[in-house]
DNA sequence: GTTAGCACTCGTCCTTTTAGAGTGCTAAGA
DNA sequence: TCTTAGCACTCTAAAAGGACGAGTGCTAAC
């Protein structure tokens, strides 16, 4: 429902939404009717942001100054009013071309690069989910002897994840022996997402097996081990200091609470997370978000796929005052990128 | 030389560093005649203060406030004065706890985790640089067939260190054949340091054999491409957001810069490298600080090594106004630590 | 329903005032 | 000759005051 506005305070509601993300500053009646035309006189504008702030959408910061939009306001833009922002085609190619530096192959790097071409268009910080590793499908396991007795064991998964690890061998495998183990949990294994090769199938693998093949004992320690540490997703930030540029950030304490929140991994990816089931893009403004830490400021996010299957998220955080389409025009654009070079 | 500095100007000199130290305010005459007890009244340490600032040990703010240590004053009281400071052993015990966490055997997160303790104990910036790949000595070299046209190149350092990347085979080795190649690499390139197999060692071998090993032409490529891009050596940072706790940074600007730079991982590196080759604890007060953005700060630096073989640089970055002794017990410690653990 | 006019509010900026900390200097004391 | 008490002076930081201006809400006229 498009709510009950008119379409007169519709379209003030719009300007001052526009015209406090561009310049920060309470907008007064008389701007909303100068710049942004609306054939009015100033009074009328006051009577409509009078109601529109009873109504909830636009709030006062003292009562001398001019509007701003509430949480509600912003909410309703977006819903309702926003355009779609197409970039300057000299902007859109600068894009194309940061992002597509050749020579990328490495997925890390891919998202890394990612992270920084997003904060630094958006001018706001940046947060890319790595790919879930618990998610990925077990493709193979190898071990490598690397001398009596110590081993490298190597998994890979469909998403082109290569995680590396050293182990101790108590006991001696022969090459042999450790061929028929890797080939046999190869087989196993192969297909299932890391999260279901859990501690539990391991140890119904092991009571299956154990009394025919000793040896396999060994190999599934070092498989659990391996996986053990390996559940943790990064989190990775581009542009953390571009909330200093935000004049909503000037106050000392609030840039600490926020640049702790940016060390903190578990936390972000908690925030990340719940939105990650989604399909297109999700507007979180202000007290939206559950995190306290952020309730002054707005979280956009999206995810990028391989081969049509869901990875990881995308999100750009900043102050609530943010320019809304041109952020998600933004990352639109970012997101096809990643979908499009971590296929190949 | 102990400099030509009576007994009674290093007394007052080292209280002024203490207190300012630890208040972070001027220090008054009076301030330092009662909580400093010198048996003397205010007026006579003014005098002496006035000498000292004569000097260039001491520094004014303005005309009516206490003294505080100049850069020279900082660097007398580091090399004559300061005291030994013993952690109480509550500390000591915090610090060996959070730092002997068990199940930490890859290099990367004891290097991690020991910078977040470091930062965390001494309340300021820590750097740590990861060992020097380039510096490490080549062990040897694997490459795993993934699929037809893909490989995995696994190369292993003395060091602990452990490099994969797969890379595309444009036409097809059998295993036999690889294995031919990667026995005579190893064969060739053990022991010599990442630095010395170059592009132009690689060259060499490469001209002397094409004719007889054709093959061998794509394992140089392989280990050539996988070189490439592993010059650059990681700087580890914990405790970013310290400065924001220093009374010297409450200003939004300086904030912004020395964030920045803290994003900017080759700057830091050419900061911790030139004082590499020291064997002890180097500290750069100030403006004997090369890079500008940290000329009003203080870095201490030392070396970790791993069977006596230097690996790396531990740094603790802050104001000049910093607890030296603390923090180089701290550093002290935490580097003995770091040689016994990279050690096993 | 719209608009001009006007009194009123309140934050920002600038200046002034005040308080306090600390100095330098002088002159007296050891 | 060194030390110290005393005092006038300096300078900052914080509080207090005042002018300005942007913007509002309300009323009365169109």
């Amino acid at each position: 429902m498009t709510a009950g506005l008119s379409e007169r305070k519709k379209q003030i509601l719009k300007a001052v939404v526009i015209d406090y993300i561009k310049t920060a500053e309470p907008v007064g009646s008389r701007t909303v009717a100068r710049v942004y035309r609306m054939g009015l006189s100033s009074a009328t504008i006051r009577n409509e942001m009078a109601d529109l702030e009873e109504m909830g959408y636009l709030a006062q910061p003292h009562t001398s100054a001019g509007r701003i939009p509430s949480q509600l306001g912003y909410r309703y833009y977006v819903d309702y009013l926003m355009e779609k922002d197409d970039l300057s085609s000299a902007e859109e190619q600068a894009l194309t071309s940061s992002l597509s530096t050749e020579k990328m192959r490495e997925i890390e790097q891919i998202i890394v690069n990612s992270a920084k071409v997003l904060s630094a268009a958006t001018n706001q910080t940046s947060l890319i989910m790595g790919p879930q590793f618990k998610k990925s499908a077990f493709r193979q396991m190898r071990i490598l002897p690397l001398d009596e007795s110590r081993g490298l064991v190597v998994l890979i998964t469909d998403t082109g994840y290569i995680k590396n690890k050293v182990i101790d061998m108590k006991q001696h495998l022969s090459q042999a022996e450790l061929q028929q183990v890797v080939s046999y949990l190869n087989q196993k294994l192969y297909g299932l997402t890391i999260d279901q090769v859990t501690t539990s199938l391991i140890n119904e693998l092991k009571r299956d097996l154990f009394r025919r093949l000793e040896i396999l004992e060994q190999a599934f320690i070092l498989l659990e081990e391996s996986l053990k540490e390996e559940r943790q997703i990064r989190v990775f930030l581009g542009g953390t200091t571009n909330i200093l540029n935000q004049p909503e950030f000037k106050d000392v304490d609030k840039i600490r609470r926020m640049l702790n929140l940016f060390e903190q991994e578990p936390l972000l990816f908690k925030i990340l997370e719940d939105t990650s089931s989604e399909d297109d893009f999700v507007i979180r403004i202000g007290a939206e978000n559950e995190c306290d830490d952020i309730k002054e400021c707005t979280l956009i996010t999206g995810t990028y796929k391989i081969h049509d299957k869901t990875l990881g998220t995308v999100g750009v955080l900043g102050p609530t005052r943010m320019d809304y389409s041109r952020v998600i025009s933004i990352m639109r654009r970012l997101v096809d990128h990643l979908n499009h070079s971590l296929s190949s």
